[in-house]
DNA sequence: TAAAATTAGATTGTATACAATTTAATTGTA
DNA sequence: TACAATTAAATTGTATACAATCTAATTTTA
């Protein structure tokens, strides 16, 4: 192989997970004036929202439901507690389980955050049909990553 | 708005963001184990690919290509030169900018590289056509951001 | 040309991410 | 039922990210 070919799938500009990388560090980034308002970075939004559906789980099934761990979760948590957003409590039948539950307050900051995604929809340079096909894309991966 | 449709777009399955964010994780987790062979961490990784293709650039436009700045930039280049793969210099006529150039070693490290793209491919699962149309998409995207 | 403005990097502080390990609780099993 | 295996969180250590600030060099401009 010459080395034009051999090096060409090295190229910045052919890989196709460097785009990914970037654009969700670039969207992550216009959320923050956002949710500084509520004073919550992207991923205490992310776990708030799930929060906000469900009320109550515990730490493994947040996880579940944001790709992340509890070495990520675990202080994470912390902070959402600190600001009397949730509390944390184990599992009265199994101990090993700490459950996240949403506070009064908690709960009402939903109401404050409930124009978030129109004002950042505002922000994002994408169309009704790129936005459809890329979300069909992105979970055919994620839901296919696993195997 | 009743209830139930004020808080619609607050659920996570009707998030564009989410799914990206969580793919891009995923799929640079799926890196490590072929980078950690030769020592580079992701972001590692596409700093040495922007190496590779200009051999020598400043940190200004090293993080133009990446989206990155030299908070994250100059930390991480220290590390590259730490392990002998550039060279850091500060330009003759301005002094301001840093130059970073490829070493011996880190122009040969292209050779050990240039299977990963081939490793990766085979573990994302991804049609071709899906492939182009994600690389469309966001390409789309990270052009108009800027805006 | 001297002061102001701009620019490139570096630094500081905060918040992720995640691999690897540890701890404690629970479950499975010989 | 003891003991091994498993499980859920927490902890440790390393490496990003990025806003905000700082420093030094260069450019602009009054």
């Amino acid at each position: 192989m010459d080395d034009s070919k051999k090096y060409e799938h090295l190229k910045l500009s052919n890989q196709i997970c460097f785009p990914l990388y970037a654009a969700s560090k670039e969207i992550v980034r216009k959320y923050q004036p956002f949710l500084s308002v509520l004073d919550l970075t992207y991923t205490q939004y992310l776990a708030m929202l799930v929060l906000w559906e469900h009320k109550s789980l515990n730490i493994k099934a947040l996880g579940k439901c944001l790709f992340l761990d509890s070495g990520t979760l675990t202080p994470l948590v912390k902070k959402l507690e600190e600001k009397n957003l949730v509390t944390r409590t184990r599992k009265q039948d199994d101990e090993r389980n700490v459950i996240v539950s949403l506070t009064k307050e908690g709960e009402d900051l939903k109401d404050k955050a409930s124009s978030i995604p129109f004002q950042i929809a505002g922000c994002i340079p994408l169309s009704e049909n790129d936005a459809k096909e890329l979300y069909t894309i992105l979970y055919k991966i994620l839901n296919n990553l696993g195997e």
